[in-house]
RNA sequence: ACACCCGUAGCUCAGCUGGUUAGAGCGUCGCCUUGACAUGGCGAAGGUCGGUGGUUCGAGUCCACUCGGGUGUACCA
């Protein structure tokens, strides 16, 4: 082996010969596990997210699969309509193309193209990070199966009145050309003016004064409104104005909408091109006027000075036509809120147009019992506050996009205007009987978010009843960020309870999203990225620089990013292989909803893979080709206690690993492990075993014990942590099993190691305990009075307990190793020391004569030091004893506890302070 | 405005149903290339757990208020 672990030289070597062996597909026996994997977007790449994401589904899959249960990782990606329609039209925007040059068919069959050539870019990164799902099985939202699916989904709802077509207000993204749903609109507080107008009243008895943020759309108004119990307006409900401009007069109306403590009191409604006002028009009975184009600019229901206008050269316009009026009455400043679509991130605009509708309100009341009696619980289940709140007030679901890229919806028009929804042309001629009239189908495609709605039983083959579904559905847990509970696990809770008549999956693991190690959010405008395959293969500056600041286009951010850069990564990234950032995400993975991704961290884990690499090293160094007594019915060969000590921790340590698996504590997981390797077998049990195979004293059966439990718990050690560490423990287990005998083809088809609670061995625990105490205290004296390592110096031990002396007689030899030590002699209780550094354990006394070793100073300041802490501590026990309440009150065990500790600790006190005054009195 | 989350060592974070002297990693300071590992070993320093009040024999942990940071939802033209 390597003296360093490499990980680049061992990670796509395993990996392929597992995807070849076919070890990702399901077992066929057992009980059944399945995660989804929410479908990553086709056009993407792999981010922090996703790696944080994948990795923990990855852990849950491989514990799953070794605990012998037949296991799926279902995975594929999301067709993403907006985003990858606006990727390809780039490209073509590129040669001078747009998409309507193409015409409908070749553009999407040029998406299709792109999709083969470039769709595949995330999928390998997730193969990178050693995920494991079924690759055999990989889906498409897009793809045939998919397509009946959905077509088959959209059909049912429409004839259950699930899914109407209606002619409503959307949002209307001007730049995609394109409604989104309210979830895909961010609206943000942006600087902006708020213009208030003078409205003539139309019999010339004054005029009104409104406020708007919008002036624009003064010229779509079709009333002014005031609220009722307004004593200043009153008297003018029922009169009109003349629209200033425009010329068309309006009714000024009475309606509770208006707050007559905000602006003036008077607002102007324009139904066409607001959510608010388009109520209350529907209310009064208000014409609709529409007054922009599907570019944003205005159209002929306009005075013709302003006709095609883009609608902020509009604003200008009117709001200086008014001014020349004399109808401007001040502008001020303002802070709104400015709806922007979330991909093109232009202003929205309400618009008028048909669209089709998922009626919500049914689907949410079984989605939201569904969560309420426990069919399916959110962890942390605070998440189930967010998913009620949400789901209790829910709008209605607008699916239709004016896309190409998508499903398109399978509904036909007459020339009469009649809808006719169904799997083909040919079926709804037939099943309506209709003769050779034309039938054109909808432009429309459907809401992405549609299609992945039934991804959990859409990827199992539904609408037929394959026998997978029957295995697989519902799914167990479902792995995901709180940002898309909404958009995503929402809507799939909705229609596969509809159609499923069971829950998607029976757990929501809703885990935070990566940060940096600042807090902030990681985006490619703050320059703050970082890209898991670089924190894999390690990046140089250089690189790093270039890569974040590739594509901006203002100077200044470009300069503040490399600038950050520099300061943050001087050497550029290392390459820390996939286990180390694997660990890390599992380490991040605690209940909180943001994970700061520190690369101090992953160096940290790094080192890790290091430790487990070298100590590896050595158990092979002290056991290949010797006997290690693992064969079956071997019985010769005899354990001493660091051997029962190690193993009983081993199977502690996986009944904690397993119990946080199970609460999806991955960071207690990940901790547990990495303190029994490292605080215990490397630092303990290795140094341990050591006196054993390197001295004299141990006979061969002893050796051979050693030996075993080498090799046994570092091979159970490494199929514990297999499903957070794939690779290293792979390249190591394929050594160490067959010298463990255990036979099997690979790690990750091995068995999870259990807990065995009888070789729990609780005496062995506190014996070995005592010994790293007298270990430590002597280290510690060595340690402060700058002993050199190497020296051996002698001990003397006093005041002991039975247990102190047989556990010194009994670790004679492992005392004097490890602790260094030229002897180790007992003092009667009355034995005058010499001068000596003391340190205690319990109430035993160990001295370290000093002899020209120590130095006076240190040891005072050393003994003062420890003296005052331990009265500090004293001090708050007695005042608690001393509290009747307290020993009244409180369980009679804590009370003994805190009685016997008083005691010890006195003592203790007393000791260090006689030794405190003989060094004194030197 | 409402809801939720966070505030613990210089930094990034644990601390489960209230009960040893509040832990880890990184960083810092000593000492050490001892035959698995300097991506290492040994030792040490460092915290009035955001604040106030309450419940309790006992509060980092439960409650109320408050300050600071964040997220989501609803928004008034």
């Amino acid at each position: 082996m390597e003296k360093t672990y490499q990980p680049a030289s061992i990670e796509s070597h395993w990996y392929d010969t597992w995807e070849r062996n076919g070890y990702f597909a399901p077992s066929g026996s057992g009980t059944p596990y399945s995660i989804m994997i929410p479908p990553p977007n086709v056009t993407g790449s792999l981010h922090m997210g996703h790696g944080f994401q994948e990795s923990i589904m990855d852990a849950l899959v491989r514990y799953h699969r070794m605990k012998g249960h037949n296991t799926l990782w279902q995975v594929g990606t999301d067709h993403a309509g907006i985003a990858t329609q606006m990727v390809v039209e780039r490209q073509l925007a590129e040669d001078g193309m747009s998409r309507h040059d193409l015409g409908r068919e070749a553009f999407v069959d040029k998406v299709w193209e792109w999709k083969e050539h470039s769709g595949g870019t995330i999928t390998r990164q997730l193969r990178r990070l050693g995920a494991s799902p079924d690759w055999s099985r990989e889906r498409f939202t897009m793809d045939d199966g998919f397509y009946h699916a959905v077509q088959e989904v959209f059909i049912r709802l429409y004839r259950d009145g699930l899914i109407y077509r209606g002619n409503r207000l959307v949002n209307w993204d001007p730049k995609l050309h394109t409604a989104i749903s309210d979830l895909e609109v961010i609206s943000e507080e942006e600087a902006g003016k708020m213009w208030h107008f003078r409205y003539p009243l139309s019999d010339g008895s004054g005029t009104l004064t409104v406020a708007t943020t919008r002036p624009e759309t003064m010229l779509g108004d079709t009333a002014v409104a005031v609220n009722p119990d307004d004593p200043r307006y009153q008297q003018l409900v029922g009169k009109t104005i003349t629209l200033p401009l425009v010329g068309r007069e309006i009714p000024i109306i009475a309606d509770d909408y208006v707050d007559p403590q905000f602006g003036t009191g008077c607002v102007k409604i324009t139904p066409a091109h607001d959510f608010n006002d388009y109520e209350l028009g529907q209310r009064h009975q208000l014409p609709l006027i529409n007054i922009l184009d599907r570019d944003a600019a205005l159209n002929d229901a306009v005075p013709e000075a302003y006709r095609g206008m883009d609608r902020f050269a509009a604003r200008q316009a009117v709001v200086a036509d008014l001014d020349r009026l004399g109808l401007l009455e001040k502008v001020d400043e303002h802070v709104l809120k400015v709806p922007r679509g979330d991909r093109s991130g232009v202003v929205i605009e309400p618009w008028l147009t048909n669209q089709w509708y998922v009626k919500t309100g049914p689907l949410a009341e079984e989605a939201i019992a569904a969560v309420e009696d426990g069919r399916i619980e959110f962890v942390p289940r605070q998440w189930e506050n967010t998913y009620f709140a949400w789901m209790r007030d829910i709008q209605d679901w607008c699916i239709s996009r004016q896309l190409w890229w998508g499903h398109r919806i399978p509904a036909w028009y007459d020339d009469q205007g009649n809808i006719y929804v169904g799997r083909s042309e040919e079926e709804i001629r037939h099943q309506n009987q209709l003769d050779d009239r034309p039938l054109c189908q909808d432009e429309d495609v459907l809401d992405t978010w549609f299609s992945s709605a039934l991804w959990t039983f859409g990827t199992l083959g539904w609408p037929q009843q394959t026998e997978l579904l029957k295995i697989f559905h519902p799914s167990n847990v479902l792995v995901t960020g709180f940002d898309i509970i909404f958009f995503w696990v929402a809507r799939m809770i909705m229609l596969t309870l509809y159609f499923m008549k069971e829950v998607p999956f029976h757990q929501v693991y809703v885990h935070g999203l990566v940060r940096d190690s600042h807090g902030q959010k990681m985006s490619k405008s703050k320059g703050n990225v970082l890209d898991p395959i670089d924190l894999i293969d390690g990046i140089g500056l250089e690189e790093l620089v270039s890569k974040r600041t590739a594509g901006m286009m203002q100077p200044q951010l470009r300069e503040r990013i490399e600038k950050m850069t520099r300061a943050d990564f001087p050497q550029g990234l290392a390459a820390y292989g996939t286990d180390a950032l694997r660990f890390t995400y599992y380490s991040l993975a605690s209940t909180g909803r943001d994970i700061n991704f520190d690369v101090g961290r992953i160096e940290g884990y790094r080192n890790f893979c290091n430790k487990i690499w070298n100590a590896a090293r050595y158990v092979l160094m002290n056991t290949e080709g010797m006997d290690c007594a693992c064969g079956a019915g071997q019985r010769d060969y005899r354990l001493g206690l660091a051997e029962h000590w190690i193993v009983s921790r081993l199977q502690e340590t996986s009944a904690s690993v397993e119990k946080a698996i199970g609460q999806y504590r991955f960071d207690l997981a990940s901790q547990a492990i990495y303190e029994f390797i490292w605080n215990e077998y490397c630092d303990w049990y290795l140094e341990l075993s050591k006196p054993v195979l390197y001295g004299d004293e141990a006979d061969q059966e002893r050796k051979r014990g050693t030996r075993r439990t080498l090799i046994q718990v570092l091979e159970t050690t490494l199929r514990l942590l297999h499903p957070f560490m794939p690779f290293i423990t792979e390249e190591i287990w394929q050594r160490v099993a067959p010298l463990a005998d255990r036979a099997g083809d690979s790690i990750m088809l091995a068995e999870f190691p259990q807990c065995d609670a009888q070789l729990i061995d609780v005496r062995a625990n506190a014996d070995i305990e005592w010994l790293k105490a007298v270990i430590l205290a002597v280290r510690n004296i060595r340690g402060e009075m700058n002993i050199p390592p190497g020296r051996e110096i002698p001990v003397l031990l006093k005041n002991g307990s039975e247990d102190d002396q047989r556990r010194s007689v009994q670790n004679h030899e492992l005392l004097i190793r490890l602790a260094k030590l030229a002897s180790i002699e007992w003092l009667e209780p009355r034995q005058l020391a010499p001068d000596s550094a003391t340190g205690l354990v319990g109430n035993l006394e160990i001295l370290v004569p000093i002899a020209g070793l120590i130095d006076k100073t240190a040891e005072i300041a050393r003994l003062t030091r420890e003296i005052g802490k331990l009265n500090q501590d004293l001090e708050r026990k007695r005042g608690k004893l001393a509290n009747p309440a307290f020993v009244a009150k409180a369980p009679p065990a804590v009370v003994d506890k805190e009685r016997k500790k008083v005691e010890t600790q006195a003592q203790a006190v007393t000791r260090l302070e006689q030794q405190l005054a003989s060094i004194q009195a030197l």
